[in-house]
DNA sequence: ACCAGTTACGTGAGCCGTAAGCATT
DNA sequence: AATGCTTACGGCTCACGTAACTGGT
């Protein structure tokens, strides 16, 4: 009996799918198709039962879950409440995004502060470019930005999407929303630093509308971004993560726009060889922390939809 | 995290030894202590405080050992309830001596029907001599007799001693006790098998004691010897178990000899090439069956004396 | 010298990922 | 053709056993 496969049952349990199950863990559809194969070998009971459109429990299988579960939890309640929180230490020199900055990431650092007091932090601030050009100049050993980095002896874990929107000041004479793409054009357009992703898709927007927009500003900081369109200098494509704050207290209202801005697809990447054993569990704690984020977002959606 | 790992480690806490732990996990020292060692490892804590005589907990590891105990016995719980009754089948040709029918056998074969209805069972009552001819000759996939087996891709389990002791009908005119094993020469002496160790036992304590016995009769049933005892026919020497029921119903004695005569000690021995799911399986149970008939025994002497 | 746990190291089983297979839409 | 699980296979990691080592009586 393998801790692994009980989790691995689970989690084909939760999402009924091998390959779902496949890459939440990480691994392939084959592995996870052989763990449960294992399992159902070792009981000797059929645990899902598998027609080609789908995956379901089987009775015994339903039974097998809960204890299964249960054989999992104390596990993890076990390597949290004895394992030493001293256990993972040394330093681990992280590149992050502004726009996580302003969502997820005060939630990580705290996180990690109280899991592994001993792992020192040590926290860069740029764009997806900067970050990934120091990651694979070795000088980060973490790097959470956009997009996955396909590269030999490197992990990249998908860690969410964050929705964004334009924005401007509440008192700006905008047209009647839906505003098309183009017409935004006719006002200054805060944006993130030239070359970054967001960048070059608000140029491509303009340009699949036609328009030239010249009056792009450049900045780096999400924060600076605000406090400029708050003063009604311009309109500006944020994350809604990072609005929230300024649309509850009026200082900034949502456009609706057509089409609307892509999300940022925010990605981590560390390298495998050599194992680096911090980044991988920071890695997960993000995972797990951006997965909360998003979930916390779509539940309040619901509750104001 | 490695279930064998919790398993080893709550082992060695209640054995408070690295290499009694070994032999009761039929695995080497060194491969407990790098369990042990990988396990603290993975926690940062140190489980065990060693110093040269001794092994004890830490406060560490006896916070951990009840979390482990829980998940291992989850697991164990989650096997049985899960795992199919159907798993195990096939036939078992085993083969046992007749101390062990008058001991701990029938719980222990209630017990293989109860676990594992398919498996057919296929019992030889024999001498050891013999049921090791049988077990050699591949006519035995499962040996209990006494004494190891040593010989290649043979795996030799100890499963317990069932202490001895002669025995005479209470209406026998014996001197006074305690008897030294000389004195019993006089008697008919009803004895198992010839070729059997406790028949070649019986001779070595006359031999030890400078009398040649004669009156060696020899019976392959201790059904049979005590049945003769009972009529007065002779001593005989049994295992105690065997002989509890004539003992409380006043059909026999326990006669007090010196030196006392040797318990038997009961293996199991089955090949490890080929290998034999079912006999490594049962012979963990008998094992544990023979533990605890050896624990009630041990228990209700401390009650009478 | 002996005992009990640790360390070193070669070996083998088990698990993984790649890739091909298979059945169905 | 695409999807989704299974099967085959080579490679690699990890745990094991053997055996040498350590440190204390």
């Amino acid at each position: 009996m393998n801790l692994r496969f009980l989790e691995t049952f689970i989690w084909v349990a939760r999402l009924n799918s091998f390959s779902a199950t496949a890459d939440r863990l990480h691994t392939t559809q084959a592995a996870v198709s052989n763990r449960i194969a294992a399992l159902e070998r070792e009981l000797g009971v059929r645990l899902f039962d598998r027609d080609l459109r789908s995956v379901r429990l089987t009775p015994e299988g339903r039974a097998a879950l809960s204890r299964a579960e249960d054989i999992v939890r104390l596990t993890q309640e076990f390597q949290g409440a004895i394992s030493s929180k001293d256990a993972l230490r040394g330093r681990l020199a992280m590149g992050a995004i502004d726009s996580v900055v302003h969502s997820w990431l005060p939630r990580l650092i705290r996180r990690i502060q109280q899991t592994y007091p001993c792992v020192e932090l040590d926290l860069t601030v740029d764009t997806s470019l900067t970050i990934a050009g120091q990651f694979h100049r070795s000088e980060l050993d973490l790097a959470i930005m956009m997009g996955p980095v396909i590269a030999p002896q490197v992990e990249s874990r998908f860690l969410g999407s964050l929705p964004c929107s334009w924005y401007a000041a509440p008192d700006m004479d905008l047209p009647a929303e839906p505003l098309p793409i183009a017409s935004l054009a006719a006002w200054p357009i805060l944006a993130f630093s030239r070359g970054s992703k967001p960048h070059q898709d608000i140029l491509r927007h303009f340009a699949d509308a036609g328009v030239k927009a010249t009056a792009l500003s450049n900045f780096n900081s999400i924060a600076t971004m605000m406090i400029l369109a708050e003063d009604s200098l311009g309109v500006t494509m944020l994350p809604d993560a990072a609005a929230q704050g300024a649309i509850t207290a009026g200082r900034l209202r949502r456009l609706a726009v057509t089409p609307p801005p892509p999300p940022i697809d925010v990605h981590a990447a560390y390298t495998t060889q050599p194992r680096n054993t911090i980044a991988t569990t920071v890695a997960s704690m993000a995972q797990a922390e951006a997965e909360a984020f998003g979930r916390r977002g779509r539940d309040e959606e619901g509750d104001a939809g």
